[in-house]
DNA sequence: TGGATTTTAGGACGATTGTCCTAATTGGTC
DNA sequence: GACCAATTAGGACAATCGTCCTAAAATCCA
């Protein structure tokens, strides 16, 4: 039992489904199976895919932002939790080995579909560019703190869309180490 | 008439709409509709879906091959030719800003699917990767020449797959820029 | 012109999709 | 034990999917 509710369940199937499958190649009978319910059955907890999809985006919208929070506890200078950012490719490493970015693929899944939440999901990038933009001003970069986050944001994708293509694990760590020297040398810029 | 067998528009069609829509998301109905056939003929000239992902992933492959043997020849110097492929992120950049990557987002969706082409989608990636190898090691990086190659093929999935998600040209235009500074880097570092 | 070949249109097929209805079951409250 | 609400299972539904068959039409060649 615990303290999920079915509902909840449900969100967290989907959630994993949704981001090993994608959205689309997810069908209503693949998630009422991991949960163990029946198909028909979903119709009571939610009434079309585009809500299940909705709930999930939220759900990854509000975990995410508690794991900024997290990070913003964590260390006492900026550059320490922007690494935290950079170190989530190393965390998370063989998931994004098989599936690739949980966020980007979703936003561009969802853009080829022309799905209407397109918008929403886009607001998981916005949350962490936001997020960063913030540290990037504490360290100094007042001016292109924006741009700083967008740059960091992007290499990030692109780290893992490649070591998705390639599976190759040895590059993702390369590249962290070069987006942490990255970042050491923007530290340095920002206090002259 | 032109030159194009029907075989070769179908080919181009479904080419063009795996890109806007993706695989999946993209039906018989909707390429034969596209090339005014029937859906029924469909089954003349393609036995199954593979069957026309696996031909457009080969012209793919084949154009692809084509422009890299043409930047081959415009300029004298490996940087210029390096620059033709940066500059692709601005010559597409209409199409990408509205689908992103057409490399990128196939493999991405591709390995989410699971699909037994998979790997030769990837090719194209292999494709890019090996001309920047070889463009770099004649710039004298001949030992990073492959980690120069990667890390310059994820910066531009990374830029691609953020401009789509935000839709901001400027962010392409910047990034751009910050590339072609990191070659001239890149190009005395060489020397040295 | 006549016959062979290529290409076509139309529809059947079984499976799966998202959606929706209904009747049965469960669980808690008096 | 009786009542009420929450939750369930099972299946119907129309549409769409990829696949496949067949007969007609178009094209080519002798």
């Amino acid at each position: 039992m615990a303290r999920t509710t079915k509902r909840e369940e449900i969100i967290q199937a989907a959630d994993r489904l949704f981001y090993r499958r994608g959205y689309e190649h997810t069908s209503f009978s693949d998630i009422a199976q991991d949960v163990q319910i029946s198909r028909g059955n979903f119709y009571y907890h939610f009434k079309t895919k585009d809500e299940i999809l909705d709930a999930v985006i939220q759900a990854r919208l509000a975990y995410t932002q508690q794991m900024l929070s997290l990070w913003e506890t964590e260390g006492d200078r900026p550059e320490e939790r922007i690494r935290c950012f950079i170190r989530i490719l190393i965390v998370n490493q063989a998931k994004i080995l098989s599936y690739g970015c949980p966020v980007g693929t979703l936003c561009s899944e969802l853009a080829k579909l022309g799905h209407p939440l397109q918008a929403d999901a886009n607001k998981l990038f916005t949350l962490f560019r936001v997020w960063l933009r913030h540290q990037f001003v504490k360290m100094g970069h007042a001016k292109d703190a924006d741009d700083l986050a967008m740059h960091l944001l992007a290499r990030s994708q692109g780290v893992a869309t490649l070591a998705n293509a390639f599976h190759d694990e040895t590059f993702i760590n390369q590249e962290v180490q070069q987006l942490c020297d990255w970042l050491d040398a923007q530290a340095i810029t920002a206090k002259t």
